[in-house]
DNA sequence: TAACTGTTATACTATAAATATAACAAATAA
DNA sequence: TTATTTGTTATATTTATAGTATAACAGTTA
């Protein structure tokens, strides 16, 4: 799995970092239960620090994407990623509202918008692995 | 029109307004040509600084919300929000992205995504005045 | 023993958010 | 004319976050 990094962008590096792991994980690049590489490595790969990685990991870790084990690292959730709970839900729509009342503005108009949603779940649905 | 602040929310003050008042314009509570309040005097009654008011009036002038005249004051814009263009839907896109990779993480559906944009939209549908 | 793991601690720089004053230029109202 | 209000600009300060730089500790593993 290729991680990349936009160091200009306004977006912090780990929150680039976890959106990316996230990405991975639905695009099942990434596997329950498969490895993640150390703070260490990862932050040498990319060029940056090491709590910059760990701060991204944490992240990730609290909110039930990965596990990490003293002794076997770093681990996408073998159970899986925790099912959507009434919070979530509460917190998608306080997300996702300000992006509807913009476009309600520009006269975009909600078949359009929910098509271009369509479309993204669709990059999210391709088919295992693309042998 | 009433604007309500989160001073505990990680959200900064001057995105919040912004955001109220793009709203109070997708709900058209808010009329083109309609007048705002003055950066010092909005400032006064929220109790925050004239300058972060005035961050949030200079953003919604330069993404075309608001129009500043030194005689008129504030307005709403009497042409209307501009339209969607390849700019703004490349970066709805990039906001919308992370989130569906972290609904598809969790199951959820694309039904039921588009369900809670559907129901998003309807807040927006309320026809005219509401007396 | 040596190397590697996650973790913690401290310190520093840089930037963004928010506030606090102050002043300027233009328009308006007394 | 004076006084007030407008948006605007300029400085300065405080606070918080992001990111980096080292260093060390406690386990695990080779």
């Amino acid at each position: 799995m290729y991680l990349t990094l936009d160091l200009e962008s306004e977006e912090p590096i780990y929150t680039q970092l976890k959106y990316q792991i996230i990405a991975g994980i639905a695009k099942k690049e990434l596997s329950p239960g498969e490895g993640l590489p150390s703070v260490r490595s990862l932050a040498a790969d990319l060029g940056i620090n090491l709590h910059t990685v760990n701060k991204a990991y944490q992240q990730l870790k609290q909110e039930g994407f990965i596990l990490i084990h003293r002794q076997k690292g770093v681990v996408v959730n073998p159970d899986g990623v925790p099912q959507a709970n009434e919070a979530y839900w509460s917190e998608l729509e306080s997300k996702i509202h300000p992006l509807i009342a913009e476009a309600v503005c520009r006269n975009v108009s909600e078949k359009d918008f929910l098509q271009l949603c369509s479309q993204i779940f669709t990059k999210f649905n391709i088919k295992d692995d693309e042998s």
